[in-house]
RNA sequence: GUCCCCAUCGUCUAGUGGCCUAGGACGCCGGCCUCUCACGCCGGUAACACGGGUUCGACUCCCGUUGGGGACGCCA
């Protein structure tokens, strides 16, 4: 029998990176065992859930490059089927109707409060044996044993038993006569023959009320790995509070999806020393039963590092396009061709923890002045004395017959020994003024992207800045 | 409150009774490289929550305490 899993969110919102990290567990558990991952939009809250969510996640997983075997199927499609299991459970003794208004249920849950209990329904209609006229409202419910307990092996949590005392009769059909939760996974985890789930672990509390669905309609009971969860730096679990943003927010501050989901594996799992892990790599090694069972702390900062590591050893082209998105954000216009990034990419990549940062670094190349410099870089470097030795450099690069390295070098050297300086004492100020700033790449690198004209330029422009600082200063 | 789960450096983790004077990684600090910034390299900082057992021997097993988390909806 082959392995198939789901991943089942529901569309009441974006998906944040804790689903994304379950998706990504049930993906690579999956090409690793070589079965099939299912996709399943919970949609049975029709108050809450939306198209665009449902949308969003669609877009967060295609850009995780995380693509189902099967589906997005919709438990919306499936009320029918739900409906008809709960008429088998009726019919079985396993469900029935109860009529407590909601008022009465509010009223026992705060009773069990302040006398220490834990607030669950108190079996009120259970017995009762009702029979609802038409049109009297009512909601179905599950008819949980009161003895025994349940028992299954976990796959990442070992054995977890629950004593069916602690459980009360979950709700089937609510009185609009729309399925719930509960009743819809189960139906459909059996329905796709789902033999392991994965989720998060704050789902065990639900694994008892299915597995006795399953057990009450009389069908095999599918593996379970519960997944421990992501929490924030405070310690609790991930929420907006924690800036838990749509995934596709990484993708706009330049993080990689293949970086995202190394790190995202890391989190309660590892394999020997190993940080850096490809796809391929992951979708060999990573087994749900290696899983830890403490949750972790999301750690921006490691993130950042091994997005770095992605970005060193991407090819020029896989960055490519993520880079040219970054710059149109920045409002580079016009849009640098392919060539012209793919050429100064490599320049960049060692130097960039983000595509955002890459842009940022690199935008001095396709603007047309890179005026008003950066104070402190300017303060420090472009003073005065710097001035003769700028013009002498700027009338030997002028001079050129042809911008290659080997010249520029040459042109600089001499430069060098005829004023008694040294490398550091000329490069940065040409840096300034070449890029605005004091970091770079190599200056000759530096002046053989920007390209002759518009180095030439902007030596010019620096020396003009100088002489303006003169008159101010004098 | 009740039930369930968890507990090694700040963070992610290795560790499955002796190989641990606890290893790696991020971060941080220092150094090297060097035209700047990165990258890279070298070094440093820093942890077995506590208390009882079990054992010749516990980070590793058991119990308890403490701490943290999760669940307790006609949400999923």
């Amino acid at each position: 029998m082959t392995l198939r899993t789901r991943f089942a969110p529901s569309p009441t919102g974006f998906l944040h990176i804790g689903g994304a990290r379950t998706a990504l567990f049930c993906y690579l558990h999956t090409r690793r065992h070589q079965g099939a991952f299912v996709l399943r939009i919970e949609d049975t809250d029709t108050e809450r859930s939306t198209q665009e969510a449902v949308a969003v996640i669609l877009e967060g997983l295609n850009w995780l490059g995380l693509p189902p075997d099967e589906g997005p199927f919709f438990q919306s499609h499936h009320t029918a089927r739900y409906l008809e299991v709960v008429q088998t459970l009726l019919a079985t003794g396993h469900a029935y109707p109860c009529v407590c208004s909601r008022e009465r249920l509010d009223a026992v849950r705060e009773q069990q409060r302040t006398t220490g209990d834990k607030p669950r329904y108190d079996g009120h209609c259970r017995e009762a044996h009702l029979t609802v006229a038409p049109g009297q409202p009512h909601v179905i419910r599950f008819k949980t044993p009161q003895e025994g307990e349940i028992l299954w092996e976990d796959k990442i949590q070992g054995s977890i038993r629950i004593a069916n005392g602690e459980l009360d009769d979950l709700i089937l059909v609510r009185s609009d006569g729309s399925p719930t939760y509960n009743l819809a996974v189960a139906v459909d985890d059996h329905d796709m023959g789902i033999s392991l789930v994965i989720r998060g672990e704050d789902h065990i509390s639900n694994t008892p009320r299915q597995i006795h669905v399953f057990k009450a309609m009389g069908w095999a009971v599918p593996e379970y790995g519960h997944m421990p969860l992501l929490h924030g730096s405070d310690g609790a679990k991930l929420s907006k509070r924690h800036g838990a943003v749509s995934v596709l927010q990484y993708r706009e501050e330049g993080f990689l999806p293949s970086a995202v989901n190394n790190y995202l594996a890391r989190l309660g799992w590892s394999h020997g020393e190993q940080e850096i892990f490809t796809m391929a790599e992951l979708e060999q090694l990573f087994d749900v039963s290696a899983l830890g069972r403490s949750a972790a702390i999301f750690d921006r900062a490691k993130l950042l590092w091994i997005n770095g590591h992605h970005i060193r050893a991407a090819t020029p082209e896989q960055l490519l396009p993520e880079l040219a998105f970054q710059l149109a954000r920045l409002g580079i216009d016009p849009a640098p061709s392919s060539e012209q990034l793919a050429a100064i990419l490599p320049e960049f990549q060692p130097r960039a923890a983000t595509l955002v940062e890459m842009a940022q670094k690199c935008r001095f190349l396709f603007i047309d002045s890179v005026l008003p410099y950066e104070e402190k870089a300017a303060r420090k470097h472009l003073t005065p004395a710097t001035r003769p030795a700028l013009a002498a450099l700027a009338a030997a690069f002028q001079a050129l017959p042809a911008w290659t390295t080997t010249a520029l070098e040459e042109a600089f050297q001499a430069t060098l020994t005829a004023f008694g300086l040294t490398m550091g004492q000329l490069a940065q100020p040409v840096r300034v003024v070449l890029t605005g700033s004091g970091a770079s790449p190599g200056i000759f690198e530096t002046l053989g992207m920007l390209g002759r004209e518009k180095s030439l330029h902007r030596l010019q422009e620096g020396l003009a800045h100088l002489d303006r600082q003169e008159q101010t200063t004098a």
